[in-house]
DNA sequence: TAACAAAAGTGGTCTGACCACTTTTCATTA
DNA sequence: TAATGAAAAGTGGTCAGACCACTTTTGTTA
């Protein structure tokens, strides 16, 4: 009652610990955390609880282990929670149509984005891939989404967009058909030129063509 | 050799093992998991590794659990990753940007699939909300989100804009405020009359607002 | 000095033991 | 019969100790 944090189970005070720890001693990623039993011993509790907390944190990419070796920190930029949230979340979804839908409206943004700023419209990138989707190359559906989501500079939205191309029913995959290759080259036209609305409508074709070729 | 990820550790299979029972048994948010002996056994790992896998899972929000109870899957609005990315990920301020600016795609779509759906901008929600801002009642902007992306209908975008809520550093929580009043009626009447384009200008600038208020 | 084997350190896993708390069971009682 | 309440069973929370497998350090030997 009076306390706060009373009833907050042992391994998750370890996991605030933990922080602290780091802090304190300022271990930079790549750094070596005190071994499982030094820090049981340090912290006033079990080793199994010690392990409960680097396993929760191990599982969120905050830390790698070296069987054998030690503990280390991990850059927290690689953090897993998304991709682990995801393995819980997709697969309830892998055949409701929404992964598809998502998808799109995130490439949508991605689109509207890149064609809205000048320095990303004119990224060499646009202009290479179209250099080879009109010499009739093979250019990944996958890869031109890639490069715009990458383009807009948000890890997160590319992740996502990672994760629910995983999950798509139907994936991005494959080689562009002929057939694609008119909505690709206006598409990618439009982008170069900063026309989000011309580029969006042949984005909007080119996947319902897609579609419909399944 | 033979197998393929020999050298996964137990407590990480074991997360996939949980994943698949709860699959498998259709067990839904609410619903409750084995025991952990009974699932120490049922895998034929120990009960460590169990929980190992279990408090990683609890950490993440997957699971809660109840001294005595027994342990419950969760409803994916629950979790501590608030608190714990806070900790050790959001200080990063490109990934606290990605996080809002993540949420502004998914819910700027959302505006536009209602606007421009007659049977969603007929709803009588927006109406009500509407009335409710006029009024001067409290009105939390949370609510109004969810709403539209409810109205959507898309289960996925719905969980993914969730969690995002619950990393982003300034959620959308408490009640409006008098200066948010002008552009949540410009906003909801423009939504109500299926106008995406006035609709999201209302909403851009009412987000930007929010944003200088801190 | 280089190479190598022993020792120490460290993570990985399991078992068993208590404790605290909740749910179920079931005999007692009104 | 129905309500009560205490015992029993079930369950999570935590700890200690034991091995194992692997890595790092140490120290001796060639």
């Amino acid at each position: 009652m009076t306390e706060n944090q009373s009833k907050s189970k042992v391994f998750i005070e370890t996991v605030n610990d933990l922080k602290g720890i780091i802090q304190e001693e300022g271990i930079k990623p790549g750094g070596k955390l005190p071994s499982e039993r030094m820090l049981a011993e340090r912290l006033g509790v079990g080793r199994s609880s010690v392990r409960e907390a680097l396993r929760s944190m191990e599982l969120l990419g905050l830390i790698q282990t070296k069987h054998g070796g030690g503990t280390y920190l991990a850059d927290y930029r690689n953090h897993q929670l998304v991709e682990v949230l995801a393995q819980f979340i997709l697969p309830d979804e892998a055949e409701s149509g929404h992964v598809f839908a998502t998808q799109r409206i995130l490439e949508r943004d991605a689109i509207c984005e890149v064609a809205l700023d000048d320095a990303l419209c004119k990224l060499p990138v646009w202009e290479s891939l179209l250099h080879n989707v009109i010499e009739g190359q093979s250019v990944m559906r996958e890869d031109i989404i890639r490069e715009m989501i990458v383009a807009t500079n948000n890890r997160l939205v590319y992740k996502i967009w990672l994760l629910l191309n995983q999950y798509a029913l139907r994936p991005y995959k494959g080689v562009s058909t002929a057939n694609e290759k008119v909505h690709l080259e206006r598409f990618l036209s439009n982008l170069r030129m900063g026309q989000p609305t011309l580029a969006l409508e042949a984005y909007e074709e080119w996947v319902d063509t897609l579609a419909k070729e399944r």
